[in-house]
RNA sequence: UGGCCCCUCGUCCAAUGGCAGGACACCGGACUUUGGAUCCGGUAAUCUUGGUUCGAAUCCAAGGGGGCCAACCA
């Protein structure tokens, strides 16, 4: 707020300017305008931080305005959700409004165009009016009704209203220019009929406002300043100011646009993402695997993640796509400074070992946190002669570079004691079952008084206090980094990855986590951040949610092996 | 093909006529009881061609490439 000197993108400094010469006589006031029709996702993010975040930057006040013109698609369940999502984000809107409370006012400025000889009543059929708006190439004809009377269309107007005609039978066009070179401008549709159900007006209206007519001339209404939209709306911009022109609002909003959110690998339409959910392809607008904030809450992503990675990708007006790397980033940067570290075994394999007294366990402290991170805390977790360790982490033969177990290997148990391998078990189909270690008793908490180092660290339960734990390990929902551009008469469906989610019904998991509450976030170590679901995990039947893997170096080193 | 918008490291964003910089990614190294984190170092870009200018990523022109617009969706 106070740091004139910080790097700001080109609206920030446009609002800076505007500011300063008093061009808009008001305060800045910025808009969030979301249709209820879906759920957020993180592209609504980062307009959420970009219209609240001016707004508090600048002291202005931004509303949170519904765009509910549409009584076909939208519901409350969405605008309730939609609430949910902004206050989780970390914001909180000056005003709720509901562009359906101006419909009335939208009527009387459509009253006041037909007077002006600047909007009239057309009673062509739907097919007709397409057929004459012409063609990018080719400029359109006039409707045969374009020069009605004003009092004919002034009649026409309130029959509308009154409900005396079916849907179709007519719409409010402005009069504007059917050879216009910017489509939008060829007598743009601005009312229609539509007998159907309003969620909020009920059966109140019957006539309905397109976005064109609503959007400009309810951020008239409430004195936004500065209306930001995405760049698809470029071209509606010169209908926006005609609009508010002609109604006669002084010093108007004005809009500028920027260059919506796109991430590899993921969806970002609101149309997309309800096929994938009415189809069921996901469980849900809350499916950790979708890019909403519904499911990235879920997932395990924190707000101020979300938040710190919206202003890592700027704001610019060139269209862009980010790597999904930038995003993991910022979760990860997060989640290290916060969540405490616990061991988890996602493959159990068995360990025994055979030099620690059989009925014998003992309670090892274990730190929550790593040395450089500032929280402390730490629980004590069983050791005992039978445990599990990572599957991955054992192999028979080695490649150069395998830092873990392995026969003959010595390596440390974290928090615990270094153990040998001394045998491997396998069961009569060749596979390892079990394998025998000896521990060295003078290294417990990790460390060998005769100054021995050991490659590796690897993560451990005691197999008879661990609890047993379903994980679900999400990766990528797509296997195209580009789901939007499958090419042409292809399904974006098929583009999904079928290994999304990866169910594991017997991970085993420290028993200190047993009673934390459902939404609890942890780094289970070497593994991955993950949070306890909060719809399906409870106590004795716990669930996890991978938010995001830990950064895998070994993982980069065997791909290059490959 | 009409109109409009955009084009800077692999990716995203800066540089507002004056030394092309940051973040992520990548590659090295240090450190490490997480192959995590952290620290240090490195590779790496102005779409092309002209023009204006002492000086151009920036201004102008042409070309190239990408995108948006022809729903009674938003």
């Amino acid at each position: 707020m106070t740091q004139e000197t910080a790097r700001r993108d080109f609206i920030r400094e446009m609002v800076a300017r505007d500011v300063a010469s008093g061009k808009f006589g008001r305060p800045v006031g910025t808009r969030f305008p979301p249709e209820p029709n879906g759920y957020p996702h993180i592209g609504h993010a980062k307009s959420i931080c970009l219209n609240f975040g001016i707004a508090r930057e600048f002291n202005g006040k931004v509303n949170l305005r519904f765009d509910d013109t549409n009584p076909s698609t939208e519901d409350v369940k969405y605008v309730e959700a939609i609430k949910e999502d902004i206050r989780w984000l970390g914001f909180q809107w000056d005003s709720e409004l509901y562009a359906s409370d101006y419909f009335e006012q939208l009527y009387e400025f459509a009253v006041v165009l037909v007077r002006k000889g600047k909007a009239y009543v057309d009673s062509e059929t739907e097919e007709e009016i397409r057929q004459h708006r012409g063609t990018v190439t080719r400029p359109g004809t006039p409707s045969k009704y374009r020069d009605r009377p004003v009092e004919e269309n002034l009649d026409l107007l309130e029959r509308m209203r009154a409900g005396e005609f079916p849907d179709g039978a007519h719409v409010l066009r402005a009069r504007i220019d059917l050879a216009h070179p910017n489509m939008i401008m060829r007598d743009p549709l601005l009312l229609r009929i539509r007998h159907a159900h309003h969620y909020r007006r009920g059966d109140a209206w019957c006539i309905y406002p397109l976005y064109d007519f609503a959007h400009g001339l309810s951020d008239a209404i409430e004195g936004i300043t500065h209306s930001l939209c995405t760049l698809e709306f470029k071209d509606n911009r010169e209908i926006y100011d005609w609009l508010v022109r002609e109604v006669g609002f002084e010093n108007p909003p004005e809009q500028t646009e920027f260059a919506r959110l796109n991430i590899d690998y993921m969806v970002m339409s609101k149309r997309k993402l309800l096929r994938l959910v009415t189809e069921g392809q996901v469980r849900g607008w809350d499916d950790p695997r979708m890019p909403t904030l519904a499911g990235m809450r879920r997932r395990g992503v924190t707000p101020e993640a979300i938040r710190t990675f919206c202003d890592t990708i700027g704001v610019a007006r060139a269209e862009s796509r980010v790597e999904l790397a930038t995003f993991e980033h910022a979760v990860r940067d997060d989640l290290n400074l916060r969540v405490p570290r616990v061991l988890c075994v996602v493959k159990p394999l068995k360990v025994v070992l055979t030099n620690y007294p059989e009925g014998k366990s003992e309670e090892l402290e274990a730190p929550y946190y790593p040395h450089d991170v500032p929280l402390t805390g730490s629980r004590m977790i069983p050791f005992s002669r039978e445990l599990y360790i990572d599957r991955d982490d054992f192999m028979e033969n080695p490649p150069r570079k395998f830092f873990r177990l392995a026969p003959g290997r010595e390596v440390r148990l974290r928090y615990g004691y270094f153990i040998t391998c001394t045998e491997v078990i396998k069961n009569p189909a060749g596979e390892i079952a079990e394998l025998r270690c000896t521990y060295d008793p003078a290294t417990k908490g990790g460390d060998a008084p005769d100054g021995r180092k050991v490659q590796g660290t690897i993560h451990w339960v005691s197999a008879a206090h661990a609890v047993a734990c379903e994980l679900r390990l999400y990766h990528r929902l797509f296997n195209v980094p580009d789901p939007d551009a499958v090419s042409e008469g292809r399904d974006f469906i098929a583009a999904l990855n079928p290994e999304s989610l990866v169910v594991v019904h017997d991970a085993r998991i420290e028993p200190s986590v047993a009673r934390d509450p459902v939404g609890s976030r942890y780094q289970f170590e070497r593994t991955g951040y993950f949070i306890s679901d909060v719809v399906d995990s409870r106590p004795g039947t716990l669930v996890f949610n991978r938010t995001v893997t830990l950064k895998d170096s070994w993982q980069k080193q065997k791909a290059k092996g490959a």
